[in-house]
DNA sequence: TAAATAGTGTCTGTTAGACACTATTTT
DNA sequence: AAAATAGTGTCTAACAGACACTATTTA
């Protein structure tokens, strides 16, 4: 059913999942069975249902490639209806049992909508828009196959070809010849669309709390700063960290308990506080990695 | 044509317009003539060409409500080809003679993606998901009725009821029932699509050199000021303010000359200069308008 | 004891915010 | 002269960045 006699479109939901592994920064991948692109890697994604919202569509892949499940956001606090907004972010609170995961929760993982992308011919069968998320959590589990996935896997981002290939900052807009595999190595504009999703992480760490949605529930400050290392790809200085992070009122709650996981002498450990926002920011080096 | 059988969705591009006229914020609003929500107000927009790009259905309305033309941006600067970019943005770099428009240009007027809406009943004929951008411009002539619009003009945010109701930063998901108009007394969801317009304005003047956008090729520094305290409705130190913008490398050039239209001492005349980021960024002020 | 990591203190330069003061115009 | 706006200087508190130093663990 179209309006108008308006061209009927495909609209898809993608995702960039984003996790810390074994020091790296990595991302979830799956190898296409299907045509187009049949064997190359992609984001991990699928259309949009049509009884569903976006957001309900990309809480739906992220559960099925990863098991994660996250609750959907509140209406909004001023009582009147709203549409789903663009903008908004769903953090987990809970996390329902799940085939392979166990009940630990994944307090801190986060999603939001990142852009949407609809160069013409970004999809060689049809007009397919595709609204792209972005989501953070800690390690999880083995991810599991998704409908038209043959397999998922997280993938250091630094293994994939291209995805660091575009400037901070700077974004154009082209144009993909038919099936052609873009910059990255990946299908589609799934790499123009990774690239987008690291700036996004890379930079909301400056001046949000988020880096603690890669973080287990409790956690140490050495911890919270190896997540900026790895994301951002460049040492920060350990002792002003832990000024910055400990004097922030709302960033992080002692839990009263300490570890020696890390070695040496023993960490206090932590849970994410309420504060979302950081002024003023933890400012990025100028490059590294 | 659909892929696999999904269902067909109409893809659209609506855009919150923002300028500053009469020392008031206003946006771009078209009445409607057609059912759904005839009679009602609602943001410029319409259903995204088969040949065309997100961003270019965007740029192509803005310029049929506004006259405003602005140059498709420049292909990705490393050389590989690449989708349209949804986190992109826009900056008229010259303004060809467009009907009612005169030859002076609005060298800072700017256009990015600000986000997608796909609430299941936003809209009562069929599924439609709304690709939302956000232009900032100049005070512009007045805006030429649009193709499905009876009326356009500027209107001041502050008499568009409920465009305030949501509080900074928080955002929810709901749903709308059929044909019901919203809490900001636009049509669909344009109410909460334009307090998502104004937020993403307000933030983004903190910790870019945007506020330019709202200014004529040459203007003074307290012609700048009011624009950030018309968008944020709070007063700002003059001379805090002034110290900060000409200290900051790269945000103003002087073009040499001074001008008393403002009245008293004879103030500089300023260009933007090639700065886009502010660091560190200008502090929004608690509240206030 | 040595090595490793946690955490505190201290110094310096930059900046925001508050506000006194001077400069140059119009009325 | 008075009013208005432009622009500079000065003070203080907060903060980033650099780094010395102490504290508590394991090997």
């Amino acid at each position: 059913m179209t309006v108008d006699g308006y061209a009927p479109y495909g609209v898809t939901a993608d995702l960039v999942i984003l996790t810390i592994r074994a020091d790296q920064l990595c991302v979830l991948l799956v190898r296409r069975a299907l045509e187009p692109f049949a064997g190359a890697l992609a984001l991990p994604g699928g259309f949009v249902r049509p009884d569903e919202t976006l957001g309900a569509a990309a809480r739906r892949e992220l559960a099925e490639e990863t098991g994660l499940r996250l609750d959907e956001p509140a209406p909004a606090e001023r009582g009147f209806a709203q549409a789903e907004r663009g903008a908004g972010t769903a953090r987990a609170t809970s996390a329902p049992a799940v085939v392979g995961v166990g009940s630990a929760g994944w307090p801190g993982a986060h999603l939001e909508q990142l852009a949407a992308y609809g160069a013409v011919d970004r999809d060689p069968r049809a007009r397919v828009v595709t609204i792209a998320f972005l989501a953070l959590a800690p390690d999880l589990p083995e991810p599991r196959s998704g409908t038209d996935a043959a397999a998922a896997e997280f993938v250091p981002v630094a293994a994939v070809a291209g995805a660091e290939r575009v400037t901070r900052g700077g974004v154009g807009e082209g144009g993909v010849g038919e099936g052609e595999v873009d910059g990255a190595g990946l299908a589609f504009d799934h790499g123009a669309i990774l690239a987008d999703g690291l700036e996004r992480a890379r930079s909301k760490l400056e001046y949000t709390t988020l880096a603690t949605a890669f973080c287990p529930v409790e956690f140490t400050v050495a911890e919270l700063r190896r997540v900026y290392e790895i994301v951002w790809g460049a040492p920060l200085d350990p002792r002003n960290f832990h000024r910055k992070v400990t004097g922030t009122r709302g960033f992080l709650e002692p839990v009263g308990r300490s570890t020696t996981r890390d070695g040496g002498r023993p960490a206090a450990l932590y849970r994410r506080g309420p504060a979302e926002v950081l002024y003023p920011a933890i400012r990025r080096p100028p490059a590294g990695d």
